[in-house]
DNA sequence: CATCTGACGACCG
DNA sequence: GCGGTCGCCAGAT
C-alpha cells in the first residue's frame, strides 16, 4: 500500500504521546485528507506494531467504533495518557510528525496532486 | 468511468 | 459545549 509513510510516523510516535489524524495527513502533505489516513489505519493490521492507538481525532477527542475506542483509552492510559471523556489533553501529549517522507509512491501512477493545494476552506458565503 | 463509503476536520446553529 | 452538515482524500464497488 501506499500508506507505509502512514504506518512510519505512527509508529516513530513517542510513547505517551499522540497525534491527530489531521497532522499525519497534513504531514503527508494531504492536507483535508484526514479521512485517508483513518482509512489507513483501519487497514492497519492490529498487532503489527503499530501504536494506531496513539492517533487520535482532532482536539484530542476519540472517535472511532467499538471496541476500539475502549481498547484505545486503556492502551493510552497504560502509557499515562488519562483520557477525559472521550478527550485527550492534547495540549500535554501532543505529539508533532517530522512530516519527513512525502513518497507520493501511489500505486496509480496516474493521479499527479501538487502537493501544494489550491485553496481549501471556501469563503464563509453559503453553505447550501 | 461514476458513485458511495469511511477509525476525520472545520463551521454553523 | 454539543450535534448536525458539508468538504477533503483515497479506496472499494
Amino acid at each position: 500500500m501506499s500508506w507505509d509513510p502512514v504506518y512510519r510516523l505512527v509508529k516513530l510516535i513517542p510513547r505517551g504521546r499522540v497525534t491527530t489524524y489531521g497532522q499525519l495527513a497534513t504531514a503527508l502533505r494531504l492536507p483535508g485528507g484526514a479521512r485517508a489516513v483513518g482509512y489507513a489505519l483501519a487497514a492497519t493490521p492490529n498487532g503489527r506494531g503499530i501504536p494506531w492507538h496513539r492517533v487520535i481525532g482532532a482536539g484530542g477527542k476519540v472517535t472511532m467504533p467499538e471496541p476500539h475506542a475502549s481498547l484505545q483509552r486503556r492502551l493510552l492510559a497504560s502509557e499515562g495518557v488519562p483520557i477525559e471523556g472521550t478527550r485527550i489533553d492534547m495540549k500535554l501529549f501532543a505529539w508533532s510528525p517530522k512530516s519527513r517522507s512525502k513518497p507520493r509512491a501511489k500505486s496509480r501512477a496516474k493521479s499527479r496532486k501538487p502537493k501544494r493545494k489550491p485553496s481549501r476552506r471556501v469563503a464563509p458565503k453559503s453553505r447550501v
